[in-house]
DNA sequence: CTGAAAGCGCTAACAC
DNA sequence: GTGTTAGCGCTTTCAG
C-alpha cells in the first residue's frame, strides 16, 4: 500500500524542483549534466514510474495519422477500420487522428505527398501501409525523421529507412502452417502446385519460403509456383493451364488475394473435392467456398488487428517512451468451415 | 479541431457548479431531478464524453482482485500471468490490486473466504476463476453484490447468480473445430473415440457439444465418449482399454488436461502416426507429442489472454462505466507441430 | 440538495 | 540552466 513515487518526491530528495525532474527525465530541455545524473538516479533508486493518465492530461494534444494505399480493398478496409477503433480508444488520452487512402493508381506519389503534408501540419507520427517499397517513400520517410515525425509502417514494410517498427502478418508462420495442413490434407504424398501474387512482393516471397522450410521437414511434391500478378484474369487463366496440364494433381495452396477467382475456376471445371486446398485470407467470396468444402482450410492475417496495433504502438512510442520492438509479428490464424464465422464480422 | 466538451461547459450551460454535474452524470449522490433531467439533456446534447484519463487522475484508487483454485496449475498459471499483466498495465490509470490462488482441497471453503475477505478490505472488483459451481460460491457472489463489490468469472463460469460477466473459451467452436480437423485428417472415414475429463463439467460438456454438431454434418463414426475424471491414472488406463478394444480406431480427440498421459500410452504401444489425434490446450508435456507427430493438432484456449481480458473487462466497468457483453468468448485456436512455437512461451 | 475549492501527477510557458 | 506557476478534466471533501 505505498504510495506512488511522483516527481515531486523526487524532486525533493535531489533538492531541484519539478520542472528540472521533467526535463531530465523526458531529455528535453537543458538540464546540467550533474544535476541530471543525479535527478535520473533516484528515479531509479526509488523506483519512479511515471503516471500516464497525468501525463496525457497535461501534455499538449498528439497528433496521429495514418495513410494506406487502398491497392486491395477488401483488405485495407479491415487495416482502416482496426486503425480508427484504435483512435477512438485512444481520444481519452489526448490523442487526436485521421485516416488518409490514397488511389492505387497515384500510390507512389500520393503516399509521398501526404505524408509531408501531414508532417507539415505537425503530426507527431504517421503509420503508413505502403503498396510497394519505392525509394521515393523510403527518401519521404526520412525527411519526416528529421524533422521529427515518426513513421511507422504496417501490413507491408519497407526497406532500410528510419521508420521506427512495423506491424504485420508472420508470412512465413503462415506458409509453414499452410505446408503442413497440406501434408495431412493430402495424406503425405501426390502433386502440389502454389498460385502466388508476385515471388518479388516480399510478404509472398516470406510466405513461399515459409512453405518450403516446412515442405523440407514433411515432403511434398511441389510441381510449380505459379504467378498471377495480382490479377484476378491472369489468376483464372493460370488455373485453367495447370489444371489440364496436371490432372493428378493432389492439393494446391493459394496465396493471393485472388484465390477466389482460382476456386471459381476449379468449381467450373468440376474439380471440387477432388484437390485439397488452402488459401490465405478470409473474405466474402472466398467464405462461400470454404463453407462449400472446396476450400479446406484458409491462412487470416487479421488486418483489423494490424491496423489497431500499429496505431498502438505508435501512441505508446511516442506518449509512453515505451520501447517497442522492430518488428511485431502477428500470429497467422487458420481458418476452416467451422470457425469461418468467427472470422468474417 | 472542435474543443472537447467539459463538465464546466455543460455546467455553465446549465447554471449549476460542475459538482452537480458530477452526480447527475454519475448517478451517485443527491441532485433534484429536474436539474438532474436537465444536465443529462444537455450533455447529450452537447455531446459530451467523459475524459477517462482525468477520471482516473482524480478518483480515489480502484481496488481490483483475482481469487483463482489453482486445480490445473500448468492452466491457472497463464491466467494469472494473464491477469497480472493487465494489472500492471492499468497501474497508470489508478488501480491497485493483488492476486490469491486457494489450494484445491479447499477451494469451496477456501474460494467463498478469500472472496468476502477482500470484500471486507474494499475491494471494487473481483474476478473469480471457480473449480466448480458450488452453491457456497453463488450465495457469496450474491452477498458480495449486496455490498457493492463487482464480480465477473474467469475460465468457467457459475450458474444463476449476479455475476456481472464471464470471460471463458468458446468450448463449442473448440469442438466443431476439433471434429472438422479429425474429419479431414482420417479423410472422411473410420472409427473415432473421444476422450474427456468429466462430462458434466459445463465446459466439456459444450466442447462435446461442439463437436456432435459438427459431426452431424462431416460424420464421423464415434465409437464412445471414455471419461478419465481428469486423473491421469484413470486416463492412462482407459485409453489402454479403448485401444485393445478397437485396434481398428483411426481417429482420437482428447478434450482432458490429461492428454500428455493419453499420448504417453499410445506411445507405448506403439501406436504413434497410425492414429490421427486432435488435442486441447497446449502445456510441455504435449509440445513434444505434437513436434513429433503423434498428436497431430491440438486446440488452444489462451489462458492468458482470458486472464487479462478479465481483469481489463472489470476495469472497463467499473472505473469507466462500459457496457460489457455478458459472456465474452475466446476465439479457439489451432496449433500444429509449425505454430506451436508460437503459443508455448 | 447544491456549491466552492483543493487536489490527482504532470507539462509547458514564462521568468530569472 | 533552473524555478514558478497555471492549468489539463474530473472527483471529493466540506460547508451551507
Amino acid at each position: 500500500m505505498k504510495k506512488r513515487v511522483t516527481i515531486y518526491d523526487i524532486a525533493r530528495q535531489v533538492g531541484v524542483s519539478t520542472a528540472s525532474v521533467n526535463r531530465a527525465l523526458n531529455g528535453k530541455g537543458k538540464v546540467g549534466e550533474a544535476t541530471r545524473r543525479q535527478i535520473l538516479d533516484t528515479a531509479e533508486r526509488m523506483g519512479y514510474k511515471a503516471n500516464l493518465a497525468a501525463k496525457s492530461l497535461a501534455r499538449k494534444e498528439l497528433k496521429l495519422g495514418i495513410v494506406i494505399s487502398d491497392a486491395i480493398p477488401e483488405f485495407s478496409r479491415d487495416v482502416i477500420r482496426g486503425a480508427e477503433t484504435a483512435l477512438e480508444e485512444l481520444q481519452d488520452y489526448n490523442v487526436q487522428g485521421s485516416v488518409h487512402t490514397v488511389e492505387r493508381a497515384e500510390c507512389r506519389t500520393g503516399l509521398a505527398g501526404k505524408l509531408l503534408e501531414l508532417s507539415e501540419s505537425g503530426y507527431d507520427g504517421i503509420v503508413i501501409c505502403p503498396s510497394d517499397d519505392s525509394r521515393t517513400i523510403r527518401r519521404t520517410v526520412e525527411q519526416l525523421h528529421e524533422k521529427g515525425t515518426a513513421v511507422a509502417t504496417v501490413v507491408t514494410d519497407i526497406g532500410d529507412s528510419s521508420r521506427i517498427f512495423t506491424v504485420r502478418h508472420d508470412g512465413r508462420q503462415a506458409g509453414r502452417m499452410a505446408a503442413e495442413l497440406l501434408w495431412w490434407f493430402v495424406g503425405g504424398n501426390g502433386e502440389i502446385a502454389i498460385f502466388t501474387g508476385n515471388k518479388e512482393v516480399k510478404i509472398h516471397k516470406e510466405t513461399i519460403e515459409g512453405f518450403m522450410l516446412e515442405q523440407a521437414r514433411k515432403p511434398l511434391e511441389i510441381i510449380g509456383i505459379y504467378e498471377n500478378q495480382d490479377d484476378p484474369d491472369i489468376a483464372y487463366y493460370v488455373t485453367e493451364k495447370v489444371l489440364k496440364e496436371y490432372p493428378g494433381i493432389k492439393g494446391l495452396y493459394i496465396n493471393s488475394a485472388n484465390s477466389a477467382s482460382v476456386c471459381r475456376k476449379i468449381s467450373e471445371m468440376g474439380l471440387g473435392g477432388k484437390i485439397r486446398i488452402v488459401a490465405s485470407d478470409v473474405f466474402p467470396e472466398l467464405k462461400h467456398f470454404v463453407e462449400e468444402g472446396l476450400v479446406h482450410a484458409t491462412i487470416f492475417q487479421d488486418p483489423f488487428t494490424q491496423g489497431r496495433l500499429a496505431v498502438k504502438q505508435l501512441y505508446g512510442y511516442l506518449a509512453e517512451g515505451k520501447a517497442v520492438e522492430e518488428e511485431i509479428l502477428i500470429k497467422p490464424q487458420i481458418v476452416l468451415a467451422s470457425n469461418m464465422e468467427m472470422f468474417i464480422k
